[in-house]
DNA sequence: ATAAAAAGTGGAAACGATTCAAACTAAGTA
DNA sequence: TACTTAGTTTGAATCGTTTCCACTTTTTAT
């Protein structure tokens, strides 16, 4: 491989100059920037990434810290990520951590150790501490602190549309469903959103938020099904909550949507396989995924941004649950 | 951040010895060790992997380049791709090709100016030339050439094994659906052996490969219905197409399975929102990959395989359509 | 006790780029 | 002509490691 050293040599010039061509900085008389180029087509020269990154202290390298890509939401999410990203000449790295906090320290380890210029995260630790100023990160879907910038869907308004497209499908006394075990998540706005929507138009309700509902699902989903054997509409914190469900209420004799309306949060269906079709909220995932990189891109330029928390309007989309 | 020469000077030894204690190559007195290992603590020491890449002309990093981590099949493999590579210490470089010639032509450019020590790969390019001896690569259900070693699932035996439970399932006359507009992939295998064992057992079948599925889904389907009327089987070439079938189908008062077997390929369906429970041939994803992961990896450290494709044995899973 | 071998350590060179002060060139001005 | 200014170019220093050769110290063998 070429370096730069000997594109200066063919050419007649110095390093120096060379990089100013590649760089587009500096000036250069024409007649030596042709020769140069010329140079540089005759070897096939292309700058070595590695050496820049080292010499320039950062890569163009910006990781995604997830719990795992095969969640069908998060792949759909790494894959307008990694677009926006390569648009703007960035490269992705991929890490699962399982949702485990130890994994993912471990992770943000590593990726100090490799100067990545940036992380977005969707993380289950407490990393305000962790992580601090050193990398600048965005996080989806949970608000730490300044320092980590939170793009979210609406969740607020998602769980009212929830509400009242529960009502406006005949439910007399729906029910919310569903809880994350972790503070710093914004997504229990939908929860928020759902009772004060309720409260404002005087419609019953329950609320279901037992913890950690990924531990012996079949009770977590049983219990729930005893407990309120009157409610005829549920709005689920997932689309993957709202499926678990009705599977396990089709288990029980109840027939959705005859019986109970169900709508979801997500809107990740979009393959023919996924039946039956979830009424839900749909999250603008490309906007999201969209936004999160540019504001990443920004802090990592220096920038600050001018709020916390951006919030991406959501939708609604009717399926066969409703 | 402190560097290797912080650590030199606090522990009072040259950087050569640090270097050797880091990497625990070559003798360094216990005495010694342990002054180094002190002062590495002190100052938090951690070797700076960007500048080791450089000076090392390799990095621990990995690259994946597929058409859309969107889809739930390479978003599984992605995930057991990452997972096996993190137990290695190496790093998943995601790349999403969009299936198109041109951008996984670039892709391999910049691999190639980053140095990564190696490529997954699931290309629908010729890339035979393109690639050829400078990164070591794996291919996922493609066959190229002995340079890019091929790790796929038994095609051949998946097709016979799908015939074989068509049959079983009551079907007299079943068809195989699908076809892959690329002259390298191992898949059209699944339809050599669907058609191998209905000669065998004397069943008579019907084979509709029409170019391009792709665009203009509507036309290609209802086509296949209307030309064979009389099928009561479908082996499709993967779950996405069997699926396809049965709504287009389901659209044209077919039902599934009354009228028509329907037997998958790939075994993607691990979320409860996925209905009807699709029979397929189960690809063993995570095998695969780890395989996939395995044998680059003794690529990288310049072991020759001793073999150019290597086919992981699938096996049968009865769901709601046979 | 001495020589030879082995173990341990130091420090410079190298990897390939960027950057910056200094030097040089060309053009404009008094 | 001499001086200024702006435009070009040079080449050494630098980033943080690893590696290798030379040198010193310790161990082993005779």
């Amino acid at each position: 491989m070429a370096s730069i050293k000997d594109v200066a040599n063919l050419a007649g010039v110095a390093v120096g100059t060379v990089s100013r061509v590649i760089n587009n900085a500096g000036a250069v008389k024409p007649a030596t920037r042709d020769k140069v180029k010329a140079a540089i087509e005759q070897l096939n020269y292309v700058p070595d990434e590695v050496a820049r990154n080292f010499k320039m202290q950062k890569s163009k390298m910006i990781a995604l810290l997830l719990p795992s890509i095969w969640h069908p939401f998060f792949s759909e999410l790494a894959y307008y990520i990694e677009d926006e990203l390569d648009r703007e000449g960035y490269k992705l790295m991929l890490c699962n951590s399982g949702g485990k906090p130890e994994k993912e320290l471990y992770y943000f380890d590593m990726l100090k150790q490799n100067k990545v210029a940036g992380v977005v995260g969707i993380t289950y630790n407490d990393i305000e501490n962790s992580v601090s100023t050193d990398i600048p990160m965005i996080s989806i879907d949970r608000h730490f602190n300044k320092k980590i910038t939170c793009v979210t869907s609406d969740n607020f308004e998602g769980g009212r549309i929830a509400l009242r497209e529960l009502v406006k499908a005949g439910a007399k006394k729906p029910a919310f469903l569903g809880n994350v075990p972790f503070v710093y998540s914004e997504t229990m706005l939908r929860k928020e959103g759902f009772v004060h929507e309720a409260k404002i138009l005087g419609v019953p309700y329950e609320v279901y938020e037992e913890p950690d509902p990924l531990r012996d699902e079949d009770k977590y989903y049983s219990t729930f099904l005893n407990r309120y054997q009157d409610i005829d509409g549920v709005f689920a914190i997932t689309d993957m909550a709202a499926a678990k469900y009705i599977e396990k209420a089709k288990e029980a004799g109840i027939r959705v949507p005859d019986d109970v309306k169900v709508i979801g949060y997500d809107g990740i269906q979009d393959h023919p396989f996924f039946h039956p079709l979830l009424s839900t909220i749909r999250q603008p995932v490309e906007e999201m995924a969209r936004t999160a990189v540019r504001l990443l891109l920004k802090k990592t330029e220096g920038e600050t941004l001018d709020r916390e928390v951006y919030q991406i309007p959501v939708t609604y989309r009717a399926g066969e649950t409703t």
